[in-house]
DNA sequence: TCGTTTCATCGTAAAACTACGATAAACGAT
DNA sequence: ATCGTTTATCGTAGTTTTACGATGAAACGA
């Protein structure tokens, strides 16, 4: 049971941190990060005007955001407004400050 | 000249934010820096009798932490002593906080 | 209904990651 | 010199990531 206890919770945190990290372990997605808090949201439009690549590049990475919970869009009609998913930003702040002052 | 001036500074903390963040992107990678941290050193043999995984499997990821700075390996001869690198750990705590507070 | 716009997804190819066993290198001790 | 210990590296296989062009889907206006 002991066993059980123990790891359980920092193995998730260590597993949900993680995720996160991945997420961000990218330049083209911490730009997307930087450029979806900076202005509110944004459409896809607008940040493959700003950043060097293809469509379906910045699309690609744009899932992989909202695969991670860092990002949530929402269908605007023909296009797709972008944003913040903030509580998961903070979770992932906390686990970031946590760890970094172990 | 502006549009060289503007983008250098954050693209290349964007780059080194990159490389920090995708080194923490696994969960054994994370328990690795925890441990090392936790008690000011270690040698590999003593990660290997913690961490689930075989000897050259954790061999590699410290030679990932390694290439990205997180942590420095001291030659203590049959054996290695790794430790955290203490001053890319505070760039990297600095470059995370910023991120999550802009 | 027919384009147009906007964005996601598909298909594909190259590169990188992950994990393992086997092997090699370095060194102390015998 | 040889052996045992400790760790890195090699070779390998399967998976994942990254990037792109091409195609498809949804919604609107003409």
């Amino acid at each position: 049971m002991k066993v059980l206890a123990e790891q359980p919770i920092s193995e998730n945190a260590n597993q949900e941190l993680a995720r996160f990290a991945k997420a961000l372990g990218h330049p083209t997605r911490l730009q997307i990060l930087q450029l979806l808090d900076s202005q509110a949201c944004c459409f896809t439009g607008d940040l493959v005007e700003v950043i060097p690549a293809a469509q379906s590049t910045i699309s690609q990475h744009l899932r992989e955001l909202k695969n991670a919970g860092l990002i949530q869009g929402e269908i605007n009609p023909p296009r797709v407004k972008y944003c913040i998913n903030k509580e998961n930003w903070r979770k992932a702040k906390l686990l970031f400050t946590h760890f970094f002052e172990e």
